[in-house]
DNA sequence: TTTAGTCATGCATTTATTGCATGGCTTGCA
DNA sequence: TGCAAGCCATGCAATAAATGCATGACTAAA
């Protein structure tokens, strides 16, 4: 049985006329004729009585007309649905990310993505609680991508042919604090002062924090007291100006605030920490979405500028979704 | 939309395999994998993962998949239930008749007819008030045949292109009743006796009567007193017997009690009244078991034997309804 | 690296669908 | 009673769709 047929019935059933319900159906009154009886003999019973003009049902035909009209509903209801779930999908960009990432690289670098992919909605979550956590949430497919920082010197070792990864930027990190009454860093490093060093942190909580590692790394033989936490990073530009300690911050965000000395460096710039922001997406799925910026990504990383892609690799997940549209 | 690409859905879903799903609906791997893509293509959206083995659905697939089954359970169901009418419809064969002949006539005409006609039902109806309505019932299809006495020298003077009739046999009414000590009748035709002639009537109510007619013209100088009426058309031998009065009864029916002396002729073989048994369809009402059903009696009447029936007449109402068998 | 299995595609054949021309039938009108 | 108009069905040829076979691209496992 097709789904036309049914259409046909129901227009049919309208109109009484076989050759006006082919002209709203646009077929011919033979071909028309032929759909309605193919219908028939699915069904196996004739569903209009043709002696009498004009056409009426059969009994037979009108217990068949409301099951004919639920099943053309059902059918354009599944279809819009599916549709509807599918658009909806498609356009929305789901990344995964630490909430200083989120509040400070994200915006700008979404807003530069656009000119190269189509997503009417960026969804940017940050309530995960362990690096496992973000992960895990790339493979059920929870997320599409997972952003964070990255020390170059103490790699996240994610098994490579899980998740892949890219390198989105770098940034810089520096150690600000606010200055003394005589407009000097209140403390140095890496001198060790008497008493522990109050230092601010942005909420990590599990996550991945390069600054800490560089704190415990670098400056292992100092003592450090973390006497604020915020998820909000830019927080802890505020909280350093009024005096509370020590913060890594980066030095886009202060550059005005440093050159107006509201705030001082605190270290020399050769102990400024380099990090790497990393993108990662899991090697499993291949939604064509995921496979599209990972794409412009790649080129943007080998320095390539976005070409024609009329000549598209190929992958598996066929038939191209670009073909529904 | 083919309701076979739903099914093959719901097959592939269910098997996680493309060839396995191929071969339990009975097509070739390709064909299996483009009718899938042909749905997908159709809905917007891929329905599975193919990556992934066993394949999967993916998120519209799942969506998808309760729609696909009650789409299938609909489209199913309606044509089981419209299969259903038409086969209930079609072997119920529906008469409507006066009561008498419903109790004589009919039971052994219905089974001289199971030879040539396939009906599991006989369905006979006698409730209808008056001769109207006994047509009126052929003419909204309540009924396929009306079956009833016509005298031929009083037909019912139906249109008789609207209403067809055919006469399938004829019936002689006797009139009888019990013989008083010496044998003898205890009244005789078309004697007139000094008191009204008690007589037994078939309940006819509005219906024709060719008995009526029969007394009220052949006998109208003779006065007559019904003293008992009842539904029940064999009642009323069994009341003659018993002394109650005059009756016009089948010979047939007291052949026995004639000769056994229970009975006795109250007129001569020749006042015998010799009535037609015929048989009224509505000419419009084209069904194919009523079609049936009068080319058998129309063979009947001419003295044909039922022929090989591969040459039928050509009708309306096309397709013809075998075809749907 | 090789093998086995999965799903997709090119190609030729088969089947189905379609529109055109036309026919059988019914109804209404002159 | 005959004719015309309109309805729906069917024969036929052309077109389109569906199918199976052969084979390829790809992945996973050995």
């Amino acid at each position: 049985m097709e789904l036309k047929w049914v259409k046909d019935f129901l227009a049919l059933s309208a109109m009484g006329n076989f050759r006006i319900a082919a002209q709203q159906r646009s077929v011919s009154q033979p071909a028309f004729s032929r759909r309605i009886q193919a219908l028939e003999a699915w069904i196996g019973a004739p569903l209009f009585d043709r002696v009498r003009q004009p056409s009426q049902l059969t009994q037979a035909g009108r217990l068949f007309l409301p099951r004919a009209r639920e099943i053309a509903d059902l059918a354009n209801t599944a279809k819009q649905d599916v549709r509807a779930l599918v658009l909806e999908d498609k356009e929305r960009m789901r990344f995964s990310t630490i909430s200083s990432l989120a509040q400070t690289f994200l915006p700008p670098w979404l807003k530069s993505l656009q000119s190269f992919i189509v997503a009417d909605q960026f969804v940017v979550k940050t309530e995960y609680g362990t690096i496992a956590d973000y992960f895990s949430a790339l493979e059920d497919n929870s997320v599409d991508f997972f952003i964070c920082y990255e020390d170059p010197n103490n790699r996240l070792q994610m098994n490579d042919s899980v998740f892949q990864s890219l390198k989105l930027a770098n940034e810089t990190l520096v150690p600000v604090i606010s200055p003394d009454d005589q407009g000097a860093p209140r403390c140095w490093l890496p001198d060790r002062p008497s008493k522990p060093i109050p230092c601010l942190h942005t909420l990590t909580k599990g996550s991945p924090s390069p600054v800490r590692y560089h704190m415990e790394t670098k400056y292992s033989h100092l003592t450090f007291k973390s006497v604020y936490e915020s998820s909000i990073a830019l927080t802890l530009k505020v909280m350093a100006i009024e005096g509370f300690g020590l913060a890594w911050v980066p030095i886009a965000f202060v550059a005005d605030d440093l050159a107006a000395g509201r705030l001082v460096r605190a270290a020399e710039p050769a102990d400024d920490l380099v990090v790497d922001i990393v993108i990662y997406r899991c090697a499993k799925i291949t939604e064509p979405r995921v496979e599209k910026l990972w794409k412009v990504l790649m080129r943007q990383q080998n320095g390539q500028t976005v070409c024609d892609q009329n000549k598209v690799e190929r992958m598996r997940c066929r038939p191209a979704s670009d073909s529904y549209l």
